[in-house]
DNA sequence: GTCTATACATTGATAGAC
DNA sequence: GTCTATCAATGTATAGAC
């Protein structure tokens, strides 16, 4: 924090209301919804009024594009991040756990951005969907990729319901884990990769 | 079909506008989302006003609470004739293989009103939600118990764990998988429950 | 059982003062 | 950058004729 000038912020709601704009409403779009969410709500709690939200973003659609983009920022960085952890004689398990860590940490650590993605999107206007959905495109063609190189013995037919398996479990998890209450988000992709790859017997028996 | 006067059904789309309500309106929510389709649209999608859906049902909020009833009765209806068809010599993956794909069956056979509590119901009103969360709530202590009794070496934690795990992929495929292009459900179950079983070497590689 | 007509609230968005 | 005031559109729902 690097306070350049005499004027250093004081409060610790500090900066543009812009970015406050962008919590509030990715807070309230994944707890109530999208099209249940009023700007005059979103606007009530962060202290303004509805009008004052159309000077930082053009239209309602604009904010929550906004708040999808940040939300595959997120999860694309920690892909990024952990393919460069690769280290070169790790085993396959240990590099999809790496990832699947990795997705998990994405997804709690910007809950309200990356639940968007998982709970609101199904519904965006089309607009907005068109506007996310490379992004999402690119990040499930990494993954595509990922588990190929990984498990090579898989057809592509089979890659694909491995990854959307995948996803259906991790991007499940915002619903009911708690990072707080229950522990480690390294302990449960770990219990995600083992059971994937050895099986149940495994996890619950035997090592 | 009884066909017990003279005047008997004629049209493909017999009977009450009722039931043609409530079918179309469950498609559009799941599509659409429940606050995302307006009374005048499900109207429109059968051919009425949205006048004539209040004779059937006491609100939009009511015609929810319905869809959502009528999903829950099918997978408790799939899951009873799971249970039924129990044979004393069979394995534990056997008994589980069958409930998921009883679980599958009813997902995809009655897929609209399943569906919706899948996706629409993380919004629905608050009033709607407490109408549905004891049938809810007991469908899923049947999968809390069948687990447990599958795998008795799992302490509560991870039955938990594993029951919403199975959860969040089974749900998942209502939005990849396409029964009428991509094969058989029941293939789909018996890859599932040797994954988690077996894990993915058994699979793709040997056996 | 479906219609027309309408009441009434709420919505996304704009204009213009400060 | 935030406000007040306001508009036009759309929402759920009701009343009453047919």
């Amino acid at each position: 924090m690097t306070s350049s000038t005499a004027t250093a912020a004081p409060s610790p709601e500090v900066g543009d209301g812009r970015r406050r704009i962008l919590e509030a409403a990715a807070e309230l779009f994944q707890v109530r919804g999208y099209a249940e969410t009023s700007t005059r709500t979103i606007a009530e709690a962060v202290d303004m009024r509805a009008a004052s939200i159309y000077h930082h973003f053009d239209s309602k659609d604009a904010l929550l594009t906004e708040i999808l983009a940040i939300g595959m920022q997120a999860v694309t960085d920690a892909f990024d991040a952990a393919e460069l952890a690769t280290e070169p004689d790790e085993t396959g398990a240990q590099r999809l756990q790496r990832h699947v860590t990795a997705h998990l940490d994405a997804l709690f650590g910007h809950k309200a951005f990356t639940a968007a993605h998982v709970t609101v999107f199904p519904f965006v206007p089309a607009a907005v969907r068109v506007a996310s959905v490379e992004d999402r495109d690119r990040y499930e063609a990494r993954w595509t990729d990922l588990l190929g190189s990984i498990a090579p013995e898989l057809d592509p037919s089979q890659v694909r319901v491995v990854r959307l398996s995948l996803f259906g479990v991790m991007n499940s998890t915002l619903d009911w884990f708690d990072p707080a209450a229950e522990g480690s988000l390294d302990e449960l992709a770990n219990a995600f990769v083992s059971t994937l790859w050895s099986g149940l017997g495994t996890v619950g028996g035997g090592n």
